[in-house]
DNA sequence: AGGAAAACCTGCGTGC
DNA sequence: TGCACGCAGGTTTTCC
């Protein structure tokens, strides 16, 4: 589920039912995640405000009273708010008991995601530290991306899914704005001409803006309920298309691996 | 020093 | 029906 639009849905649909709450508990389950979770973090959370919820890349952060609550999703996390006393089913390794009745539930089968706590400076933290700019603010440019790409001749989708380039554009995005793009995912980074890099900007802001609208990929549902399947995945152009007919062009839809990931692109619409 | 591959996990679909 | 295999929305760490 989580790019940037699925990372960003969540942190707006919880946002409202947790700010401003206390830390009642947290009850850790499973401790080992992507790095073990803090032994601590029940000792260091109880009693403290939420103040707010915020998003750096696909990390979401909770301001809190004494420092940050860093929460990733990996690739198969999910939060969502249930009431008090909710019985808990597999994979569903962390739970915030908040003092308005309801907790927030972390479920993560794979187990790829993390929870930290740190109670310094955000901005200090290692793993904020060395990533790009933000894709829907204006420090993700052509100029940026010019300066990020210049000594790159790696494939193009490569450089799109590196956060240290642009933060919060994975596997999913990166083939839809790369076919939005028309160009092809292996190109070299450094060898697209002006007009292209213009075009590539244009479409990443567009593509996660319009997945953002749609709720992502996943239903706009965070408070009881289900975790239904999404909008967003009925405007897929490319990704998971492999050998479908091109919804833009009547060919096919090709698929190859780059980076240990899988990439689809149209041979016709993009060059 | 840059870039590719391995590593961390579980679940699901496919094919034998 | 069972089992082996490949693949899945991420990113740090390790290895050339």
């Amino acid at each position: 589920m989580p790019e940037l639009p699925e990372v960003e849905t969540t942190r707006a649909g919880i946002a409202p039912m947790i700010t401003g709450t206390h830390i009642l508990d947290v009850v850790i389950r499973t401790p080992k995640l992507r790095w073990p979770i803090p032994a601590d973090l029940a000792e260091q959370l109880i009693g403290q405000t939420i103040k707010s919820i915020e998003r750096r890349a696909k990390y979401l952060l909770l301001d809190m009273d004494q420092g940050w609550l860093i929460i990733h999703l990996g690739m198969s996390g999910s939060l969502r708010l249930v009431r008090h006393g909710t019985p808990n089913v597999a994979h569903e390794h962390v739970d915030l008991i908040l003092d308005n009745g309801y907790l927030l539930r972390l479920r993560d089968p794979r187990r790829f995601g993390a929870v930290l706590w740190w109670a310094g400076d955000i901005k200090q933290h290692p793993l904020l530290g060395k990533l790009g700019p933000e894709p829907l603010t204006e420090n993700f440019s052509a100029e940026s991306w010019k300066k990020a790409t210049a000594k790159q001749n790696r494939a193009i989708k490569l450089a799109l899914m590196d956060q240290a380039v642009v933060v919060g554009v994975g596997n999913i995005y990166a083939n839809e704005a790369l076919f939005r793009s028309a160009i092809l995912p292996t190109r070299a980074a450094n060898q697209l001409k002006p007009q292209e890099i213009d075009r590539l900007v244009k479409e990443v802001k567009q593509v996660l803006t319009e997945a953002i609208a749609a709720g992502g990929s996943t239903l706009r549902d965070y408070v009881g309920g289900d975790g239904n399947a999404g909008y967003f995945q009925q405007n897929y152009w490319a990704y998971g298309r492999a050998e479908e007919v091109c919804r833009r062009c009547g060919g096919l839809i090709e698929s190859i691996r780059q980076g240990q990931r899988a990439t689809f692109f149209c041979r016709g619409c993009q060059r």
